[in-house]
Parts: C-alpha cells; sequence; structure tokens
DNA sequence: TCTCTTTATCGTAAATTTACGATTAATAAC
DNA sequence: GTTATTAATCGTAAATTTACGATAAAGAGA
C-alpha cells in the first residue's frame, strides 16, 4: 500500500465531510456489509444519489463494493479506516 | 463544553476537507500562532479568499481568532483538535 | 487629524457538489 | 428467449463552494 499524505487526508475527510456520507459509512461500519438497496431504503435521498455518494466514498478508498449477482455488496475498507484512525492520531 | 455528535465531526471534517484549509491548519498548528497576513504569504491565493477559510476553520470550532492591534492572531483551538482526534479513534 | 497597515466583508463569477428522473447494463427468475 | 430486479451512469437543475477585486472598518503611528 502506498504511503499517505496530508492530501490523501484531506480526501478521506472531504468524503466523511457530508452528512449523508458520513451516515452511509457508519450504517457500513456497524452492518458489517449491505446492498446498496439496503442503504436506499433507510436514506431520504434517491437511488442516483446514494450511488453518487458511494462512489465518493469509494473513490477516497474508505468503501469496497463487490458485484453480488444482480446487486452490488458494500463495505468499509478496514485498512483505509485505520490509516484514517492512524493520520489523524498523529495529525 | 456541549457533548460534540457525528454531525460535528462531519462539520470538522468538511472544514479539513479543503487542501487549502488542511494547509492553513497545519501551518497553525506548527506555528503555535500566526497573524493573517503571514498565511497570505505563504499560500498562493488571495487575502480575501484566505479569510473566508479562516472563518470556515474558526465556525467549526477547530481554530480561535484574537484581534492583535490592527492585525488578528489566529491559533488551533487545542481543545476541538483533541476532541476530534478523540472522535476519530473512537469512530 | 491624516495616512498606512491589516483584515473582514461585500458583490459576484466560475467551479464544484448535490440532487433528481430517465436510461442503461447486468444478472436472476421464469 | 422475456420479464423483473438492482445499481451505475447520463443529463441536467439547483445549491453551495471557491475565488477574486473592491470596499469598509479598525487600530497604529506620524
Amino acid at each position: 500500500m502506498k504511503k499517505k499524505t496530508s492530501s490523501d487526508l484531506s480526501q478521506m475527510c472531504k468524503a466523511l465531510g457530508n452528512p449523508i456520507r458520513m451516515k452511509i459509512f457508519e450504517h457500513l461500519k456497524e452492518a458489517d456489509k449491505c446492498i446498496c438497496g439496503e442503504i436506499v431504503n433507510i436514506l431520504p435521498i434517491a437511488q442516483a444519489t446514494v450511488s453518487q455518494h458511494l462512489k465518493v466514498l469509494k473513490t477516497a478508498g474508505l468503501i469496497k463494493g463487490a458485484i453480488c449477482g444482480p446487486s452490488t455488496c458494500y463495505c468499509i475498507n478496514k485498512d483505509a479506516l485505520d490509516e484514517f484512525k492512524k493520520m489523524v492520531k498523529e495529525f
């Protein structure tokens, strides 16, 4: 894994700096893993928007998505979360 | 001090989720304290924009500003930083 | 007082983000 | 095959953010 920089930290912060994405991440953290549709159900926003937010979290490296039949199964990227915590700790 | 919520964490993340603001905060952390003009000098952006970013950091509670003669002296809010670290640790 | 310095705020343009419905793509079930 | 389900992507509108120059406000020093 590539060494993370202050810029990576900023990007992760930005991804979590949106209340909807924070909720998604927290749900994923508690649910261990779940499909996109489940997230759509617990949030008051459209499916397209949820997909967009998931993409942002994925691009930031914070979550992983695996195609699973017709649906996509998302889970947090534990390594990235640990790295995030480590960076903030040393911040 | 009021109990911080997941929403406060999101707001702090958002404030640090901009590379310029991240730089400002890091500078303030190392410099202990400095006036606005010094920050303007080390960044490639206009004074008005720096002032705007400082306001965002201040609103998020991450920094404090004290009027000091004709200038304003900024410093990090150590309590808020500690609280931020604590929240991320327990995240 | 007048002038200079410093920084906040105003007004605004451009870029980005957020949100949506519609559509597409891909699999599952029949 | 057809149909239903699920999620990504497209196109786009609205909101927000970021940036700037100009101006205002407030203190320092002559």
